[in-house]
DNA sequence: AACTTTTTAGACAGTCTTGTCTAATTCGTC
DNA sequence: GACGAATTAGACAAGACTGTCTAAAAAGTT
């Protein structure tokens, strides 16, 4: 119900496979009941460990929590960013190279455990304590995108994007890669894999119409044009 | 923690004024504190009601919260179909109605109190209690967004616009529209006027971009290639 | 093996919440 | 004003949960 003074995490104590095992099992448990109707005891017997080992590690509920927050915020940056590594800097079929890179974002960092968990934990908690989420604001949209950002501004430089700015087109993206997978995300389904690349790729083939290389995308019009 | 049997909501009985007061206060509580923290003195007290009367209404917590989802639902459909009701059917500057049409939609269903209610409610229990939202999902993204996208295919139709799948376009638009205020969003924070309608000019830029009429698009692309 | 740290099981007080019950009061309507 | 329905305040039992404490067991180290 606070979180006032600042929620300080505890120094590692005791076993760290033990610490380890009690963040991933708060995680579950928060994400699936709630700050509110999450139950030490619950987390104690989810990782295997005794009520009071929990509180020996973590100090109380709160402390917990802002643990678990820490712990996902890391990975789930982590994740981010080592997917980006995958960009095609230099792509032989963009296309292609997009829709691959933009399934591989998917399954990172939507529908992977921690991408899902953190979400979770933000529409939660995000309103009522900003604090906690602080640190992914500044890592994750802060940096992942601009990073990513920095990769199409680099295509355009290369003569494979028309884009003016980055910034935007980076966001863009990845909502575009976002529109199929949300509503069955909110609620727990899954889609197949088909599913997934036939949702990636229409998200690029828009991506590209809308910031494709001008004289490529003005052939391309003309032709249809003409056809008509 | 149930919803196990089908989660009646009870017939209307006593006033019914005090009823939509009391749902009003519950679903602020509910989205305040998430299922399990939300407190029925509290909602009785914010409702300006006696413990006892919300239990007349309601039967108990999971029926009050059923109830509170049904009528948020309602209300955000029916805003939602009503703002559709402005689309611009005969725009005389696509781009300048579009937008203004993109302000209106984040105006009334996302940065609404019904709006931000209902996604609260949606990210915290969708995942445990789909049935809940059941209607939500025929009526909301089912028919909003089908609606939408017979309004797009109009305007294709009469050459405003260059869309071979119109219902993909119309979720495409959405999200574009919501890019920039995702994160603010989850916050609590707003956005000013003026930023509002920036990012709303920007997506249905893009939106233009990938989705304007081929010939217009065209020309400006050939345009832009012989000055360069 | 001796010693220290960590973990365990269980009990425990204190608090909070839900949902029910009762008796008194107010409200709406005829 | 009189009657029945709705509302109120408060008490109440039953249960759940947090965070602490203790003494014993286990694990790790030298």
């Amino acid at each position: 119900m606070k979180f006032r003074t600042s929620p300080d995490i505890l120094p590692p104590r005791g076993h760290p496979a033990k610490r380890q095992s009690i963040i991933d099992a708060a995680a579950a448990v928060f994400c699936r009941e709630g700050f509110a109707g999450a139950n030490i005891d619950l987390v104690a017997a989810e990782a295997g460990v005794s009520r009071q080992t929990v509180y020996n590690h973590h100090g109380d509920k709160e402390k917990l929590f802002a643990a678990v927050v820490a712990d996902i915020t890391e990975r789930c940056n982590a994740r981010a960013f080592s997917v980006l590594s995958t960009f095609p800097d230099n792509p032989e079929d963009l296309e292609a190279d997009l829709t691959v890179f933009a399934m591989r974002l998917n399954k990172s960092c939507i529908w992977g455990r921690d991408g899902r968990f953190l979400a979770k934990l933000i529409h939660a908690e995000g309103e009522r304590h900003p604090e906690l989420f602080e640190t992914w604001r500044r890592e994750g949209p802060g940096r992942v995108w601009s990073a990513l950002a920095a990769r199409f501004a680099r295509l355009a430089f290369a003569g494979h994007l028309d884009i003016d700015d980055p910034d935007l087109a980076a966001r863009q993206f990845l909502a575009l890669v976002n529109v199929d997978l949300h509503i069955p995300w909110l609620f727990g389904e899954t889609l197949s894999e088909e599913e997934q690349s036939a949702s990636a790729a229409r998200a690029v083939r828009t991506f590209l119409r809308a910031y494709g290389r001008k004289c490529e995308v003005a052939a391309n019009a003309l032709e249809e044009v003409h056809e008509a």
